[in-house]
DNA sequence: ACCCAGGTGTTTC
DNA sequence: GAAACACATGGG
């Protein structure tokens, strides 16, 4: 393989995936705040899910003019309320333990969502949680890693690891520091999955991913 | 009746 | 370390 062989392919992949489904938007979320509540609300969930519990949480917010309700709200509102309102978006008992607790760190530091040491330390945000906030909340060119990513990587033959950090590391060390590419590239990912990769069993026979992959591929070399 | 979904923490070998 | 398990709702 030629020296810069895998960077081209990456931002071959890359430039191929935003030619084809155009710039994302993301995080689907109106302030930093909704987008870190977002985040928590969506490990292991379907988004569809995490829609309808922030779609409850927009109907207890204090004024019209407030587009979601304050941390200070998530913050001291009975526990029991809030586990009604988030219920759709699965684990909610321990989702709306872990929201409270970090609706308090954040009152206590609002520098937490540019820390990334900070973040892993507050229960219930593991490394893709905090990436997230990093990067779509905080602006900061982190690469997020997320299932969707190893599959797809995984499944090109990109790289043969599932390791966080070294996922992670191999997007970086390909793709320039920025975070407006890094946002993009994984919303881009993410659209890419949803749409042709949507089994987990990676010998399953209708998965067409590979097909797909290799589509996306073509040319890059 | 399965399988899946934009993970994380704990327990156990 | 890595593997197994709990956590829970809703859609295909």
């Amino acid at each position: 393989m030629p020296v810069n062989g895998g960077k081209a392919r990456v931002r071959f992949l890359y430039n191929r995936l935003y030619k084809h489904y155009g710039p994302q938007r993301w995080w689907p979320a109106r302030t930093a705040w909704e987008m870190m509540v977002g985040a928590i609300l969506t490990q292991n969930t379907a988004w569809s899910n995490v829609e309808k519990a922030i779609n409850a949480l927009r109907g207890v917010r204090a004024h019209r003019s407030a587009p979601f309700p304050s941390v200070e709200t998530i913050a001291t509102m009975p526990r029991r309320r809030l586990e009604k309102l988030i219920r759709p978006s699965g684990y909610f008992r321990q989702k709306a333990e872990r929201l409270q607790r970090f609706a308090r760190a954040l009152l206590k530091d609002p520098s937490l969502p540019r820390r990334r040491e900070r973040l892993l330390a507050q229960h219930g945000v593991g490394p893709e949680t905090a990436d997230s906030i990093l990067l779509y909340a905080a602006h900061q060119p982190v690469f997020v890693v997320d299932a969707y990513t190893r599959r797809i990587g995984r499944r090109m033959g990109l790289f043969n690891t599932d390791e966080y950090a070294e996922v992670q590391a191999f997007f970086q060390e390909r793709l320039p520091r920025e975070a407006a590419l890094y946002n993009e590239f994984h919303a881009l990912i993410v659209r890419l999955a949803k749409e042709v990769c949507t089994k987990r069993d990676p010998t399953c026979a209708v998965c067409p991913v590979q097909a797909d992959c290799a589509y996306a591929l073509r040319g890059s070399r």
